[in-house]
DNA sequence: GCATTGACGAAGG
DNA sequence: CCCTTCGCCAATG
């Protein structure tokens, strides 16, 4: 085995991706409210760059379903289009207007909630 | 090894 | 109300 060196390997990325897998269709999250519920509320940005590295999570993380504070679909051009993210979002059921998810409050998923209970 | 950037968020001017 | 700045932490140049 491996892995010496142990230590712990801290693996933030698979514990967004873990979340970020439990999202269930036709609902959305947030960056801050992931990271908060991994205790990183400070660090949203580091749940972004996981988010980045999810291209190459497998599964692949329905990262279409995060989204900022906002509701707003800024991740949406670090997609293979620009457009999927939105295109997939639709699919899903989740009305997207003006780059930003229609109902958000309604649609908003909060793990430390839907997993706490 | 320091400087810049980044799919955020909240606060300040 | 819009724009700017700071904070957070990791990756990249």
């Amino acid at each position: 085995m491996k892995k010496s060196s142990g230590t712990k390997d801290y693996h933030f990325f698979e514990d967004v991706f873990d979340v970020v897998r439990q999202v269930p269709k036709g609902r959305v999250t947030t960056y801050g409210t992931i990271a908060a519920y991994l205790g990183t509320k400070l660090s949203a940005r580091m749940v972004g760059w996981a988010m980045n590295a999810s291209h190459s999570a497998k599964p692949k993380v329905p990262a279409q379903r995060v989204v900022n504070r906002n509701g707003m679909l800024t991740g949406k051009m670090h997609f293979a289009s620009p457009t999927e993210m939105e295109e997939k979002l639709r699919k899903e059921g989740i009305e997207v207007k003006n780059d930003t998810v229609v109902n958000f409050k309604e649609k908003f998923w909060d793990p430390a909630i839907e997993l706490s209970i």
